[in-house]
DNA sequence: AGTCCAACATACGCAGCCGTATTGACAGGC
DNA sequence: GCCTGTCAATACGGCTGCGTATGTTGGACT
């Protein structure tokens, strides 16, 4: 009864899913149910079809997984793209990630359960190249501020790992962690802005502050 | 044809497992495996029995679970205790939190496969407990260094982040992680400790640096 | 109008895990 | 020597997910 539009044209009654549509479900139950929610049957019904157009589009289970994986490897490297093109100082880029802990919880679901599922060597390929980017972003950002290479390394090393950590912290202890609302949060992204910002000589102490505030005044 | 001992006597063949051997196992398999890997017919293959001695010892595997939890919950804050119990100074706690970063991997991933799991609410009670001591354990040591209750929080929140990420950093980029033999590693947790003490007014700042290096040396 | 094909649905066998029920081995107390 | 409690093996049913084989349908094309 319901016509479809097999090339996809337009919208439809039912749009005829295609494989990226799978991949998009497969990413949504890794944010809300880990690796193993990427199962054919219930993911088939949670998309109102059988699995017999699962397997029309994918080989087996496996294959869903390297596409939900590069649809989010993707995502994940734009989303970098996309902050570095808005940040223009590398002061903002550093800020930007920092405040920036609070958004996208369901980013940090989807990481943090691959990163529990690295023993599978095909999704740590995945993961240690989208950590990597993070981490050079960082040491490109650090770098420009003046360090040397190796000083930009220790201080990504260093704000990339308290970025991680504080994901962790807001999902393992979230009755500690101010809700971004509350001047707690603001005081406290203060705080860590001043630590995790190499103390330049030649540079107005002040200078970093006024940016910081108007930073997360955002 | 193997003798048991039912009391558990002393050593023998099969030392007649209780709950705690299986308790012990579970623990493993969410280490090597994740949750899921707590699987009851799989973990009584690894112990050498069939599931039918683990329905003695246990209701179901939920049972097990809680079982498993309540040890691991006993063993994380026992070995806080210890290692407050060895270091005397407040700066040596921190020194030594940091430093013991590269230590016990199986305790990381089986933080880490918990956390992953902490939408079951009932694992995330032991895991929100097992966080908030070591947080409050940093929040004391800062404070006994002459913060106050607001200032250590805060750099008790940094401090454990840093750990938090740290750990997650060692595991999805190991390439990118010096190892402990390497003399970069020794010169990383240098600069953490650098960073992650407060720059305390009246204190010489030789002395800071000296400690560091005494209990990295270690 | 008839054919073809993309995109499903249906039905099946298979494997793994859970939980139960039943039975069996073995030790110690009497 | 029998009985009882402990710990374990075996056997079973049920559920869920994977993968395959085959049926069905509606639209595109000619």
């Amino acid at each position: 009864m319901p016509a479809t539009t097999p090339v996809d044209s337009g919208r439809s009654d039912r749009p005829s899913l295609n494989a990226d549509a799978w991949a998009a479900a497969a990413l949504d139950a890794i944010a809300e149910k880990g690796l193993d929610g990427v199962a054919v049957e219930p993911l088939a019904r949670s998309l109102g079809v059988t699995k017999g157009s699962f397997y029309w589009h994918f080989a087996n289970r496996e294959a869903l997984l390297a596409r939900a994986l590069e649809r989010w490897e993707a995502q994940e490297t734009d989303d970098l793209f996309e902050h570095a093109a808005r940040a223009t100082t590398p002061l903002e880029r550093v800020q930007r990630l920092i405040s920036g802990v609070n958004a996208s919880k369901r980013a940090s679901r989807i990481y943090q359960a691959l990163s529990c599922a690295s023993d599978d060597p095909a999704i740590a390929d995945y993961v240690r190249r989208v950590s990597e980017r993070s981490l050079n972003f960082l040491i490109e950002s650090y770098a420009a501020l003046g360090l040397s290479t190796h000083d930009a390394r220790q201080w990504a090393l260093l704000t990339y790992s308290v970025y991680l950590g504080t994901l962790q912290i807001r999902r393992d202890l979230p009755d500690e962690w101010p809700a971004a609302k509350q001047p707690a949060f603001k005081e406290y992204i203060d705080f860590l802005m001043d630590a995790l910002l190499p103390r330049l000589q030649h540079d107005a102490p002040s200078s970093l502050s006024e940016a910081t505030a108007a930073a997360a005044a955002k």
